[in-house]
DNA sequence: TAAAACTGTTACACAACTGTCACAAAAGCA
DNA sequence: TGCTTTTGTGACAGTTGTGTAACAGTTTTA
């Protein structure tokens, strides 16, 4: 099967270089390793060197194309199970038909919105590899798992109540980023609700205190005049 | 000019709400103040009220329409500097040329990637208040990272307070500018904030006390007469 | 249903930062 | 050189920002 490195790979097959890049820089964004390749060939030589986790095949490709490429790999025994997404022009029905019967897990019809396209990876990643994808976050000894929605510091579980968690996962996302009292508020308890500034302060507080109960630094830095960030 | 708190302000003008949040998400999760309007007049008291770093300006709108709201911008001294970004479903050049002469210093169609569109909200920032886009600041051995607040010098970090920091970063805007002290006053300090010019004095003495505290040469010049500046 | 867990607010203590001053030191000038 | 102007800086009091315990109200759990 796929590697099992801690990042989801996923294989980036396009020809046209924008298209591409822009892509690859919002599965990096979500903490995907990416592979690319311009056309099938490449394609097929990839995936037999590293076998990702993910493919993203676009229908038009010079040389080998798109839905050969996904043929020959849905033929062979070890990459059968690696879900394919297929890109196209094209959204006459008679071509969606041809992409699936070619074995091709799901199906995007440009124009797709960024939003659509990532949302669609994560759906297949969740179905082959359901901790990884968006569930796990890390920052040194500290660890979240959205999915179980447990904590744990240098192994040992901490138990965070829901504000707690929340504020935690903001962090986690960025480490190191400072975050202001009214940004917190935001994202951590929304948008429109009114609650105090100096709530925050007291929910790091005991976040703080959750995160030291067994000794360990303090990870919360105050920045003042500023906010507060992990690390 | 525009504020001048520490993150800079994007002034968001497009009535579709989900359109508008997810613009408004992925600046907020860059760090940018996000201010919000869903028609042409709402935009213009937002500005009158507060002048933003950039406006990202919506062409099809009720009322007074994006372009409308442009050009009016564009006549008037005080808001003339503020760089536009012209968001337009249509894709003809004839809309394109008529956007730009407007006064709009950028033009998006849509579909356009999350990605491009931060590009460009950057890139506009990035000529007006270079500080703040691009996180880092450096001169020499001196680094500033606006996003972690951190500041390094030689690897080694230098704890700074408020006002030292913003001292530094205006600073490291333009290495080698002097600075009077009444423009230090301005940009660190605030427009309307009076105090003491001496203060300056004092806090450049602050600044440089914790840059050599390991060492190092003094980087800050003393301009007799003139101000200060950096290297 | 009662107990436990969680929430937001407040008040107070404390720490960090601020601006001003006074005087010392340095730089310019005649 | 002596005199004037400008800058450096330690001290200090006042201000502002932050940490946290306590509490009452609410929600969740058993």
């Amino acid at each position: 099967m796929a590697t099992r490195s801690s990042q989801p790979t996923v294989l980036l097959v396009e020809d046209e270089p924008a298209q591409r890049e822009v892509l690859a820089y919002n599965l990096e964004a979500e903490g995907f390793a990416v592979a690319r390749a311009s056309d099938g060939e490449e394609a097929l030589l990839s995936v037999k060197e590293a076998l990702p986790d993910v493919i993203v095949l676009d229908w038009m490709m010079p040389g080998v194309s798109g839905i050969e490429v996904c043929r020959r790999l849905k033929t062979r025994a070890e990459t059968r199970d690696i879900p394919i997404i297929m890109l196209s022009a094209r959204s006459e029905e008679v071509d969606k038909v041809r992409g699936l019967e070619t074995g091709a897990d799901d199906y995007i019809v440009k124009p797709y919105s960024v939003a659509e396209f990532m949302a669609r990876v994560r759906k297949e990643l969740r179905r082959t590899r359901p901790s990884t994808v968006g569930e796990e976050l890390r920052h040194e000894d500290i660890m979240l798992d959205a999915q179980t929605h447990r904590v744990t510091r240098d192994g040992a579980e901490v138990k965070l109540g829901p504000t707690e968690f929340r504020l935690l996962a903001t962090f986690l996302e960025r480490p190191g980023r400072v975050y202001s009292r009214e940004q917190l508020l935001d994202r951590v308890w929304g948008r429109d609700i009114y609650v105090d500034t100096r709530t925050v302060d007291v929910h790091i507080g005991r976040l703080r205190k959750a995160l030291t109960q067994f000794g360990g630094d303090d990870p919360l830095r105050t920045v003042r005049g500023a906010g507060y960030s992990l690390g």
